[in-house]
DNA sequence: GGTAATACGCGCAAAAGCACGCACATACAC
DNA sequence: GTGTATGTGCGTGCTTTTGCGCGTATTACC
Protein backbone atom coordinates (compact mmCIF):
# COMPACT_ATOMS: atom_id res chain seq x y z
CA UNK A 1 0.00 0.00 0.00
CA UNK A 2 0.88 3.40 -0.72
CA UNK A 3 2.34 6.03 2.08
CA UNK A 4 -0.13 8.41 0.51
CA UNK A 5 -3.36 5.90 0.02
CA UNK A 6 -2.61 5.15 3.98
CA UNK A 7 -2.79 9.18 4.60
CA UNK A 8 -5.88 9.21 2.81
CA UNK A 9 -7.59 6.10 4.32
CA UNK A 10 -6.79 7.44 8.27
CA UNK A 11 -8.48 10.30 7.22
CA UNK A 12 -11.91 8.71 5.76
CA UNK A 13 -11.94 6.83 9.02
CA UNK A 14 -11.55 9.98 11.39
CA UNK A 15 -14.01 11.93 9.17
CA UNK A 16 -16.43 8.60 9.53
CA UNK A 17 -15.85 7.50 13.01
CA UNK A 18 -15.22 10.88 14.40
CA UNK A 19 -12.35 9.71 16.42
CA UNK A 20 -9.65 6.80 16.50
CA UNK A 21 -7.20 5.57 18.53
CA UNK A 22 -3.55 4.79 17.24
CA UNK A 23 -3.59 0.67 17.57
CA UNK A 24 -7.20 1.14 15.84
CA UNK A 25 -5.67 2.53 12.86
CA UNK A 26 -2.12 0.71 13.13
CA UNK A 27 -4.11 -2.74 13.18
CA UNK A 28 -6.71 -1.32 10.09
CA UNK A 29 -3.71 -0.52 7.89
CA UNK A 30 -1.04 -3.45 9.18
CA UNK A 31 1.42 -1.09 10.10
CA UNK A 32 2.79 -0.19 13.06
CA UNK A 33 2.19 2.40 16.02
CA UNK A 34 5.14 4.58 15.38
CA UNK A 35 4.27 4.60 11.45
CA UNK A 36 0.43 5.62 12.62
CA UNK A 37 1.95 8.33 14.67
CA UNK A 38 4.10 10.02 12.16
CA UNK A 39 1.29 9.93 9.79
CA UNK A 40 -0.80 11.49 12.20
CA UNK A 41 1.71 14.39 12.62
CA UNK A 42 1.58 14.75 8.94
CA UNK A 43 -2.49 14.94 9.01
CA UNK A 44 -2.00 17.33 11.94
CA UNK A 45 0.33 19.89 10.39
CA UNK A 46 -1.83 19.55 6.87
CA UNK A 47 -4.49 20.50 8.91
CA UNK A 48 -6.49 17.34 7.55
CA UNK A 49 -7.21 15.85 11.28
CA UNK A 50 -6.96 17.03 14.56
CA UNK A 51 -3.85 14.91 16.13
CA UNK A 52 -4.78 14.70 20.34
CA UNK A 53 -3.56 12.46 22.63
CA UNK A 54 -4.32 8.63 22.06
CA UNK A 55 -5.43 9.09 18.26
CA UNK A 56 -6.94 11.85 16.15
CA UNK A 57 -10.26 13.56 16.01
CA UNK A 58 -12.09 15.23 12.59
CA UNK A 59 -11.15 19.23 12.97
CA UNK A 60 -15.18 19.96 13.80
CA UNK A 61 -15.13 17.83 16.91
CA UNK A 62 -11.08 19.47 17.98
CA UNK A 63 -12.56 22.61 18.06
CA UNK A 64 -15.18 22.14 20.67
CA UNK A 65 -12.97 19.85 22.85
CA UNK A 66 -9.84 21.01 21.99
CA UNK A 67 -7.73 19.42 24.86
CA UNK A 68 -9.56 16.31 25.51
CA UNK A 69 -8.70 13.22 24.77
CA UNK A 70 -10.31 10.66 23.13
CA UNK A 71 -12.87 9.25 26.10
CA UNK A 72 -16.08 9.55 25.21
CA UNK A 73 -16.78 8.53 21.34
CA UNK A 74 -20.67 9.40 20.43
CA UNK A 75 -21.22 9.38 17.17
CA UNK A 76 -24.59 8.68 16.66
CA UNK A 77 -25.28 11.10 13.82
CA UNK A 78 -22.93 9.87 11.25
CA UNK A 79 -25.12 7.93 8.92
CA UNK A 80 -27.39 10.48 9.20
CA UNK A 81 -24.85 13.01 8.14
CA UNK A 82 -23.53 11.53 5.12
CA UNK A 83 -26.75 10.86 3.88
CA UNK A 84 -27.88 14.60 4.13
CA UNK A 85 -24.74 15.88 2.55
CA UNK A 86 -25.04 13.37 -0.19
CA UNK A 87 -28.36 14.02 -1.30
CA UNK A 88 -27.55 18.39 -0.58
CA UNK A 89 -24.58 17.98 -2.52
CA UNK A 90 -26.51 16.53 -5.32
CA UNK A 91 -28.40 20.33 -5.61
CA UNK A 92 -25.87 21.80 -6.61
CA UNK A 93 -25.83 23.04 -10.23
CA UNK A 94 -23.07 23.64 -13.16
CA UNK A 95 -22.31 27.40 -13.38
CA UNK A 96 -23.58 28.81 -9.93
CA UNK A 97 -22.55 30.37 -7.27
CA UNK A 98 -22.80 28.66 -3.96
CA UNK A 99 -22.64 29.67 -0.64
CA UNK A 100 -21.23 27.67 2.12
CA UNK A 101 -21.94 28.67 5.47
CA UNK A 102 -19.54 27.82 8.33
CA UNK A 103 -20.65 24.89 10.66
CA UNK A 104 -19.33 20.90 10.83
CA UNK A 105 -22.40 19.89 8.64
CA UNK A 106 -21.17 21.95 6.38
CA UNK A 107 -17.56 20.95 6.49
CA UNK A 108 -18.89 17.32 5.76
CA UNK A 109 -21.01 18.28 3.08
CA UNK A 110 -18.01 19.49 1.17
CA UNK A 111 -16.67 16.12 1.11
CA UNK A 112 -19.32 15.30 -1.04
CA UNK A 113 -19.63 18.34 -3.27
CA UNK A 114 -19.45 17.08 -7.18
CA UNK A 115 -17.22 18.82 -9.26
CA UNK A 116 -18.46 20.64 -11.83
CA UNK A 117 -17.98 23.10 -14.21
CA UNK A 118 -18.43 27.03 -13.43
CA UNK A 119 -18.93 26.78 -9.91
CA UNK A 120 -17.10 29.28 -7.57
CA UNK A 121 -17.93 28.15 -3.89
CA UNK A 122 -18.19 31.29 -1.52
CA UNK A 123 -17.79 30.80 2.25
CA UNK A 124 -17.06 32.78 5.80
CA UNK A 125 -15.14 29.80 7.30
CA UNK A 126 -11.24 29.67 6.51
CA UNK A 127 -11.56 25.94 7.14
CA UNK A 128 -14.17 25.42 4.93
CA UNK A 129 -12.62 27.15 2.37
CA UNK A 130 -9.20 25.08 2.66
CA UNK A 131 -11.06 22.12 2.32
CA UNK A 132 -12.64 23.37 -0.90
CA UNK A 133 -9.49 24.55 -2.37
CA UNK A 134 -7.70 21.23 -1.63
CA UNK A 135 -10.92 19.61 -3.25
CA UNK A 136 -9.44 21.53 -6.50
CA UNK A 137 -12.64 23.99 -5.95
CA UNK A 138 -12.90 27.50 -6.81
CA UNK A 139 -12.97 29.16 -3.64
CA UNK A 140 -13.60 32.63 -3.02
CA UNK A 141 -13.32 33.73 1.98
CA UNK A 142 -15.34 36.83 2.80
CA UNK A 143 -13.55 39.46 4.54
CA UNK A 144 -12.88 39.94 8.18
CA UNK A 145 -12.49 39.19 11.64
CA UNK A 146 -11.67 35.78 12.09
CA UNK A 147 -13.20 33.96 15.47
CA UNK A 148 -10.59 31.73 16.98
CA UNK A 149 -13.28 29.38 18.51
CA UNK A 150 -15.27 28.53 15.04
CA UNK A 151 -12.45 29.68 12.51
CA UNK A 152 -15.61 31.88 11.08
CA UNK A 153 -15.01 35.07 9.54
CA UNK A 154 -17.49 38.33 11.04
CA UNK A 155 -17.54 41.83 11.34
CA UNK A 156 -18.51 44.42 8.61
CA UNK A 157 -15.62 43.25 6.06
CA UNK A 158 -17.55 40.01 5.95
CA UNK A 159 -20.99 41.99 5.79
CA UNK A 160 -20.25 44.37 3.22
CA UNK A 161 -18.56 41.94 0.84
CA UNK A 162 -21.98 39.98 1.13
CA UNK A 163 -23.72 43.16 0.25
CA UNK A 164 -21.53 43.06 -3.15
CA UNK A 165 -22.89 38.73 -3.74
CA UNK A 166 -25.66 37.01 -4.86
CA UNK A 167 -25.88 33.73 -4.44
CA UNK A 168 -27.72 30.41 -6.69
CA UNK A 169 -27.85 28.73 -4.00
CA UNK A 170 -26.34 28.46 -0.17
CA UNK A 171 -26.16 25.89 2.59
CA UNK A 172 -26.39 26.49 5.92
CA UNK A 173 -26.20 24.90 9.64
CA UNK A 174 -28.66 26.02 12.40
CA UNK A 175 -27.99 24.69 16.27
CA UNK A 176 -31.57 25.55 16.85
CA UNK A 177 -34.66 24.33 14.48
CA UNK A 178 -38.44 25.49 15.46
CA UNK A 179 -41.40 26.53 13.67
CA UNK A 180 -41.92 29.40 15.73
CA UNK A 181 -38.37 30.79 16.92
CA UNK A 182 -37.03 30.07 13.50
CA UNK A 183 -33.30 28.91 12.85
CA UNK A 184 -31.18 30.00 15.88
CA UNK A 185 -27.22 30.28 16.67
CA UNK A 186 -25.56 31.00 19.73
CA UNK A 187 -23.62 33.77 18.73
CA UNK A 188 -24.67 37.64 17.10
CA UNK A 189 -21.82 37.93 14.62
CA UNK A 190 -22.50 34.75 13.12
CA UNK A 191 -25.87 35.23 13.25
CA UNK A 192 -25.22 38.34 11.16
CA UNK A 193 -23.34 36.96 8.92
CA UNK A 194 -25.65 33.91 8.37
CA UNK A 195 -28.64 36.45 8.08
CA UNK A 196 -27.42 38.49 4.99
CA UNK A 197 -25.24 35.39 3.29
CA UNK A 198 -29.45 34.17 3.40
CA UNK A 199 -30.66 37.66 2.04
CA UNK A 200 -28.78 37.06 -1.02
CA UNK A 201 -29.00 33.90 -2.05
CA UNK A 202 -31.83 32.36 -4.18
CA UNK A 203 -32.41 28.91 -3.09
CA UNK A 204 -31.64 28.25 0.77
CA UNK A 205 -30.76 25.33 2.51
CA UNK A 206 -30.62 24.37 6.09
CA UNK A 207 -28.94 20.75 6.37
CA UNK A 208 -28.87 19.87 9.55
CA UNK A 209 -29.79 16.02 11.99
CA UNK A 210 -32.77 15.35 13.86
CA UNK A 211 -31.49 16.74 16.98
CA UNK A 212 -31.81 19.94 16.24
CA UNK A 213 -35.81 20.38 15.57
CA UNK A 214 -37.39 21.85 18.59
CA UNK A 215 -34.30 23.48 19.37
CA UNK A 216 -33.64 27.14 20.45
CA UNK A 217 -30.64 29.10 20.78
CA UNK A 218 -29.98 32.81 21.64
CA UNK A 219 -29.98 34.25 17.97
CA UNK A 220 -32.31 34.06 15.37
CA UNK A 221 -30.95 34.48 11.65
CA UNK A 222 -33.61 33.36 9.82
CA UNK A 223 -37.68 32.73 9.50
CA UNK A 224 -38.80 29.00 9.53
CA UNK A 225 -40.44 29.37 6.41
CA UNK A 226 -36.93 30.48 5.11
CA UNK A 227 -35.72 27.76 3.81
CA UNK A 228 -36.19 24.18 2.67
CA UNK A 229 -34.39 21.91 5.53
CA UNK A 230 -32.76 18.36 4.59
CA UNK A 231 -32.96 16.27 7.45
CA UNK A 232 -32.43 12.96 8.45
CA UNK A 233 -32.78 10.66 11.65
CA UNK A 234 -36.00 10.75 14.22
CA UNK A 235 -37.62 13.83 12.73
CA UNK A 236 -40.54 15.02 15.53
CA UNK A 237 -44.15 13.81 14.24
CA UNK A 238 -45.23 17.69 13.98
CA UNK A 239 -42.20 18.99 11.49
CA UNK A 240 -42.31 15.75 9.33
CA UNK A 241 -45.52 16.57 7.20
CA UNK A 242 -44.29 20.47 6.87
CA UNK A 243 -43.16 21.17 2.98
CA UNK A 244 -40.04 22.58 3.64
CA UNK A 245 -38.45 19.52 5.50
CA UNK A 246 -37.08 16.84 3.48
CA UNK A 247 -36.20 13.30 5.01
CA UNK A 248 -33.57 11.31 3.91
CA UNK B 1 4.31 -0.75 -27.11
CA UNK B 2 4.83 3.23 -28.07
CA UNK B 3 5.89 5.28 -25.30
CA UNK B 4 3.03 7.76 -26.10
CA UNK B 5 0.47 4.18 -25.49
CA UNK B 6 2.40 3.92 -22.39
CA UNK B 7 1.53 6.83 -20.89
CA UNK B 8 -1.75 6.59 -21.58
CA UNK B 9 -1.71 2.99 -20.23
CA UNK B 10 -0.37 4.53 -16.74
CA UNK B 11 -2.77 7.68 -16.90
CA UNK B 12 -5.66 5.45 -17.46
CA UNK B 13 -4.35 2.65 -14.86
CA UNK B 14 -4.41 5.65 -12.39
CA UNK B 15 -7.57 7.05 -12.98
CA UNK B 16 -9.50 3.79 -12.64
CA UNK B 17 -7.07 2.46 -9.30
CA UNK B 18 -7.14 6.49 -7.66
CA UNK B 19 -3.06 5.00 -7.36
CA UNK B 20 -1.26 2.18 -7.96
CA UNK B 21 2.96 1.39 -7.18
CA UNK B 22 5.77 1.76 -9.59
CA UNK B 23 6.31 -2.36 -9.83
CA UNK B 24 3.35 -2.44 -10.14
CA UNK B 25 3.09 -0.30 -13.40
CA UNK B 26 6.52 -1.76 -14.47
CA UNK B 27 5.05 -5.72 -14.07
CA UNK B 28 1.44 -4.50 -15.80
CA UNK B 29 3.54 -2.66 -18.83
CA UNK B 30 6.88 -5.34 -19.16
CA UNK B 31 8.85 -2.29 -18.55
CA UNK B 32 11.44 -1.34 -15.62
CA UNK B 33 10.95 0.02 -12.61
CA UNK B 34 13.29 3.19 -14.07
CA UNK B 35 11.43 3.72 -17.20
CA UNK B 36 8.19 3.99 -15.27
CA UNK B 37 9.80 6.49 -13.21
CA UNK B 38 10.34 8.88 -16.19
CA UNK B 39 6.94 8.44 -17.31
CA UNK B 40 5.80 9.33 -13.55
CA UNK B 41 7.76 12.28 -14.10
CA UNK B 42 7.03 13.29 -17.34
CA UNK B 43 3.15 12.49 -16.30
CA UNK B 44 3.20 14.90 -13.04
CA UNK B 45 5.09 17.59 -14.99
CA UNK B 46 1.92 17.54 -17.51
CA UNK B 47 -0.27 17.49 -14.65
CA UNK B 48 -2.02 14.41 -15.57
CA UNK B 49 -1.31 12.48 -12.39
CA UNK B 50 0.20 13.14 -9.45
CA UNK B 51 4.08 11.47 -8.08
CA UNK B 52 4.22 10.41 -4.81
CA UNK B 53 6.74 8.47 -2.74
CA UNK B 54 6.49 4.94 -4.05
CA UNK B 55 3.75 5.17 -7.55
CA UNK B 56 1.32 7.93 -8.30
CA UNK B 57 -2.46 8.84 -7.47
CA UNK B 58 -4.65 11.02 -9.37
CA UNK B 59 -4.60 14.73 -8.95
CA UNK B 60 -7.71 14.66 -6.66
CA UNK B 61 -6.43 12.66 -4.03
CA UNK B 62 -3.00 13.55 -4.02
CA UNK B 63 -3.32 16.85 -1.69
CA UNK B 64 -1.91 15.44 1.12
CA UNK B 65 1.47 15.61 0.53
CA UNK B 66 1.12 18.67 -1.85
CA UNK B 67 0.39 21.08 0.69
CA UNK B 68 3.41 19.96 2.70
CA UNK B 69 5.62 22.34 0.53
CA UNK B 70 5.55 25.67 2.30
CA UNK B 71 6.41 23.50 5.30
CA UNK B 72 9.17 21.84 3.55
CA UNK B 73 10.72 24.45 2.42
CA UNK B 74 10.47 26.59 5.73
CA UNK B 75 13.28 24.05 6.91
CA UNK B 76 15.75 24.88 4.17
CA UNK B 77 17.59 27.92 5.85
CA UNK B 78 16.42 27.19 8.71
CA UNK B 79 18.71 28.84 11.05
CA UNK B 80 18.37 31.96 9.58
CA UNK B 81 15.32 32.69 9.16
CA UNK B 82 14.79 31.96 13.25
CA UNK B 83 17.02 35.00 13.38
CA UNK B 84 15.34 37.02 11.07
CA UNK B 85 12.37 36.35 12.39
CA UNK B 86 12.89 37.05 15.71
CA UNK B 87 14.27 40.69 14.85
CA UNK B 88 10.94 41.25 12.73
CA UNK B 89 9.03 40.41 15.44
CA UNK B 90 10.59 42.69 17.65
CA UNK B 91 9.53 45.55 15.51
CA UNK B 92 5.40 45.66 16.17
CA UNK B 93 4.46 48.22 18.73
CA UNK B 94 1.49 47.92 21.20
CA UNK B 95 -1.68 49.54 19.71
CA UNK B 96 -0.72 48.79 16.33
CA UNK B 97 -2.56 47.29 13.14
CA UNK B 98 -0.25 45.05 11.13
CA UNK B 99 0.14 43.79 7.96
CA UNK B 100 1.43 39.71 7.26
CA UNK B 101 2.40 38.68 3.88
CA UNK B 102 1.31 34.96 3.15
CA UNK B 103 4.35 32.72 2.28
CA UNK B 104 6.97 30.69 4.57
CA UNK B 105 9.05 33.34 6.09
CA UNK B 106 5.97 35.32 7.55
CA UNK B 107 4.57 32.44 8.47
CA UNK B 108 7.89 31.22 10.65
CA UNK B 109 7.61 35.17 11.65
CA UNK B 110 4.20 34.70 13.17
CA UNK B 111 5.42 31.87 15.90
CA UNK B 112 7.98 34.76 16.64
CA UNK B 113 5.14 37.72 17.72
CA UNK B 114 4.44 39.07 20.79
CA UNK B 115 1.68 39.12 22.57
CA UNK B 116 0.74 42.95 22.89
CA UNK B 117 -2.00 45.35 24.01
CA UNK B 118 -4.00 46.47 21.14
CA UNK B 119 -2.42 45.00 18.31
CA UNK B 120 -4.68 43.72 15.11
CA UNK B 121 -2.84 41.72 12.49
CA UNK B 122 -4.52 41.52 9.04
CA UNK B 123 -3.78 39.30 6.77
CA UNK B 124 -4.14 37.86 2.85
CA UNK B 125 -3.87 34.06 4.19
CA UNK B 126 -5.92 32.04 5.37
CA UNK B 127 -2.87 29.64 6.55
CA UNK B 128 -1.41 32.78 8.14
CA UNK B 129 -4.85 33.29 9.58
CA UNK B 130 -5.20 30.02 11.51
CA UNK B 131 -1.79 30.43 12.98
CA UNK B 132 -2.25 34.04 14.49
CA UNK B 133 -6.13 32.93 15.99
CA UNK B 134 -4.27 30.27 17.02
CA UNK B 135 -1.60 32.14 19.17
CA UNK B 136 -4.80 34.10 20.51
CA UNK B 137 -3.90 37.33 18.16
CA UNK B 138 -7.05 39.40 16.65
CA UNK B 139 -6.66 38.72 13.10
CA UNK B 140 -8.20 39.83 10.11
CA UNK B 141 -8.47 38.12 7.09
CA UNK B 142 -8.97 40.12 3.70
CA UNK B 143 -11.76 38.69 1.21
CA UNK B 144 -10.89 36.97 -2.32
CA UNK B 145 -10.62 34.66 -4.21
CA UNK B 146 -8.23 31.35 -2.54
CA UNK B 147 -4.91 30.18 -4.30
CA UNK B 148 -4.60 26.51 -3.62
CA UNK B 149 -1.45 26.80 -3.98
CA UNK B 150 0.13 29.26 -1.61
CA UNK B 151 -3.37 29.47 -0.01
CA UNK B 152 -3.30 33.41 -0.55
CA UNK B 153 -6.19 34.99 -1.28
CA UNK B 154 -6.13 37.31 -4.26
CA UNK B 155 -8.70 39.53 -6.57
CA UNK B 156 -10.88 42.83 -6.46
CA UNK B 157 -12.41 41.90 -3.04
CA UNK B 158 -9.25 41.52 -1.45
CA UNK B 159 -7.58 44.85 -2.97
CA UNK B 160 -11.04 46.62 -2.09
CA UNK B 161 -10.36 45.81 1.73
CA UNK B 162 -7.02 46.81 1.23
CA UNK B 163 -8.21 50.04 0.41
CA UNK B 164 -9.85 50.60 3.12
CA UNK B 165 -6.95 49.63 5.75
CA UNK B 166 -3.95 51.68 6.89
CA UNK B 167 -1.21 49.83 8.55
CA UNK B 168 1.38 51.23 10.51
CA UNK B 169 3.95 48.41 9.62
CA UNK B 170 3.80 45.25 7.62
CA UNK B 171 5.79 42.35 6.83
CA UNK B 172 6.59 40.85 3.34
CA UNK B 173 8.02 38.08 1.82
CA UNK B 174 10.15 38.46 -1.81
CA UNK B 175 10.67 35.66 -4.36
CA UNK B 176 13.79 37.85 -5.72
CA UNK B 177 15.25 40.98 -4.30
CA UNK B 178 17.58 42.93 -6.55
CA UNK B 179 18.73 46.51 -6.82
CA UNK B 180 17.27 47.84 -10.02
CA UNK B 181 14.51 45.43 -10.62
CA UNK B 182 13.11 45.61 -7.06
CA UNK B 183 11.01 43.23 -5.15
CA UNK B 184 9.59 40.41 -7.30
CA UNK B 185 7.34 37.54 -7.36
CA UNK B 186 6.11 34.91 -9.66
CA UNK B 187 2.37 36.09 -9.83
CA UNK B 188 0.64 38.48 -10.86
CA UNK B 189 -2.33 38.51 -8.98
CA UNK B 190 -0.56 38.24 -5.86
CA UNK B 191 2.00 40.79 -7.02
CA UNK B 192 -1.48 43.23 -7.11
CA UNK B 193 -2.18 42.47 -3.30
CA UNK B 194 1.67 43.03 -2.42
CA UNK B 195 1.57 46.05 -3.90
CA UNK B 196 -1.39 47.37 -2.90
CA UNK B 197 -1.14 46.08 0.75
CA UNK B 198 2.18 48.47 1.06
CA UNK B 199 1.10 51.04 -0.22
CA UNK B 200 -1.25 51.57 2.47
CA UNK B 201 1.54 50.36 5.46
CA UNK B 202 3.74 53.12 6.82
CA UNK B 203 6.72 50.96 7.58
CA UNK B 204 7.66 48.39 5.30
CA UNK B 205 9.64 45.51 5.58
CA UNK B 206 10.47 42.45 3.81
CA UNK B 207 12.27 39.68 5.94
CA UNK B 208 13.88 37.19 3.33
CA UNK B 209 17.36 34.87 3.84
CA UNK B 210 20.85 36.16 1.81
CA UNK B 211 19.54 33.73 -1.49
CA UNK B 212 17.12 35.86 -2.65
CA UNK B 213 19.68 39.25 -3.53
CA UNK B 214 19.98 39.04 -6.84
CA UNK B 215 17.40 37.21 -7.86
CA UNK B 216 14.25 38.15 -10.59
CA UNK B 217 10.85 36.67 -10.40
CA UNK B 218 8.36 38.03 -13.01
CA UNK B 219 6.35 40.27 -11.19
CA UNK B 220 7.67 43.69 -9.56
CA UNK B 221 5.58 44.58 -6.52
CA UNK B 222 7.76 47.10 -5.36
CA UNK B 223 11.07 49.34 -5.77
CA UNK B 224 14.26 48.40 -4.19
CA UNK B 225 14.07 51.70 -1.52
CA UNK B 226 10.74 50.79 -0.45
CA UNK B 227 11.38 48.78 2.23
CA UNK B 228 13.58 47.79 4.91
CA UNK B 229 14.87 44.85 4.15
CA UNK B 230 15.87 41.94 7.13
CA UNK B 231 17.86 39.52 6.50
CA UNK B 232 20.59 37.28 7.10
CA UNK B 233 23.67 34.75 5.50
CA UNK B 234 25.48 35.83 3.09
CA UNK B 235 24.99 38.83 1.77
CA UNK B 236 26.48 39.59 -1.75
CA UNK B 237 28.97 42.54 -1.10
CA UNK B 238 26.90 45.10 -3.46
CA UNK B 239 23.71 44.84 -0.52
CA UNK B 240 26.02 44.91 2.08
CA UNK B 241 26.67 48.50 3.08
CA UNK B 242 23.12 49.47 1.79
CA UNK B 243 21.21 51.57 4.57
CA UNK B 244 17.62 49.88 4.10
CA UNK B 245 19.42 46.65 4.34
CA UNK B 246 19.68 45.15 7.94
CA UNK B 247 21.81 41.50 8.45
CA UNK B 248 21.20 39.84 11.72
C1' DG C 1 -2.16 12.56 45.77
C1' DG C 2 0.57 8.75 44.50
C1' DT C 3 1.42 4.87 41.51
C1' DA C 4 0.78 1.89 37.48
C1' DA C 5 -0.23 1.87 32.72
C1' DT C 6 -0.28 3.83 28.61
C1' DA C 7 1.26 7.00 25.12
C1' DC C 8 4.79 9.91 23.29
C1' DG C 9 9.03 11.67 20.87
C1' DC C 10 13.60 10.88 19.52
C1' DG C 11 17.54 8.55 17.63
C1' DC C 12 19.15 4.61 15.19
C1' DA C 13 19.56 1.08 11.57
C1' DA C 14 17.55 -1.68 7.90
C1' DA C 15 14.94 -1.55 3.79
C1' DA C 16 12.68 0.46 0.08
C1' DG C 17 12.58 4.03 -3.23
C1' DC C 18 14.83 7.47 -5.86
C1' DA C 19 17.81 10.46 -9.18
C1' DC C 20 21.64 10.53 -11.97
C1' DG C 21 25.04 9.08 -15.20
C1' DC C 22 26.46 5.77 -18.48
C1' DA C 23 25.94 2.29 -22.08
C1' DC C 24 23.48 0.26 -25.67
C1' DA C 25 19.86 -0.06 -29.11
C1' DT C 26 16.70 1.59 -32.29
C1' DA C 27 15.32 5.03 -35.59
C1' DC C 28 15.81 8.67 -38.72
C1' DA C 29 18.32 12.09 -41.73
C1' DC C 30 21.81 13.21 -44.80
C1' DG D 1 27.90 4.67 -43.84
C1' DT D 2 28.04 8.22 -40.50
C1' DG D 3 26.10 11.13 -37.20
C1' DT D 4 22.48 12.48 -34.16
C1' DA D 5 18.48 12.07 -31.30
C1' DT D 6 15.57 9.50 -28.45
C1' DG D 7 14.32 5.78 -25.45
C1' DT D 8 15.51 2.03 -22.34
C1' DG D 9 18.06 -0.79 -18.88
C1' DC D 10 21.42 -0.99 -15.25
C1' DG D 11 24.61 0.36 -11.47
C1' DT D 12 25.85 3.61 -7.84
C1' DG D 13 25.23 6.54 -4.15
C1' DC D 14 21.79 9.22 -1.83
C1' DT D 15 17.16 10.08 0.34
C1' DT D 16 12.93 8.66 2.45
C1' DT D 17 10.36 5.59 4.99
C1' DT D 18 9.68 2.29 8.51
C1' DG D 19 10.15 -0.43 12.71
C1' DC D 20 12.26 -0.73 17.21
C1' DG D 21 14.25 0.54 21.73
C1' DC D 22 14.50 3.67 25.40
C1' DG D 23 13.85 7.63 28.37
C1' DT D 24 10.20 10.97 29.29
C1' DA D 25 5.49 12.79 29.56
C1' DT D 26 0.62 12.14 30.16
C1' DT D 27 -3.39 9.75 31.70
C1' DA D 28 -6.06 6.53 34.54
C1' DC D 29 -7.00 4.36 38.71
C1' DC D 30 -7.14 3.68 43.47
Amino acid sequence: MLAEDRLNAIVSMVQQAGSVTVPELAEALGVTPSTIRRDLQTLDRAHRIAKVHGGATSLERAHVTRDLTISERSDLHNDDKERICARAAALVEPDSFVYIDSGSTTLRLIEHLPHLDGVTYVTDSVLHAQHLALRGMRTVVLGGELKPETEALVGPDALATLDRYNFNCGFWGSNGIAAEQGFTTPDIEEAQVKRISMRHTAKRFVISDASKFGMVAPVKFADFRDATIITAGEVPAKYQSMDNVTTV
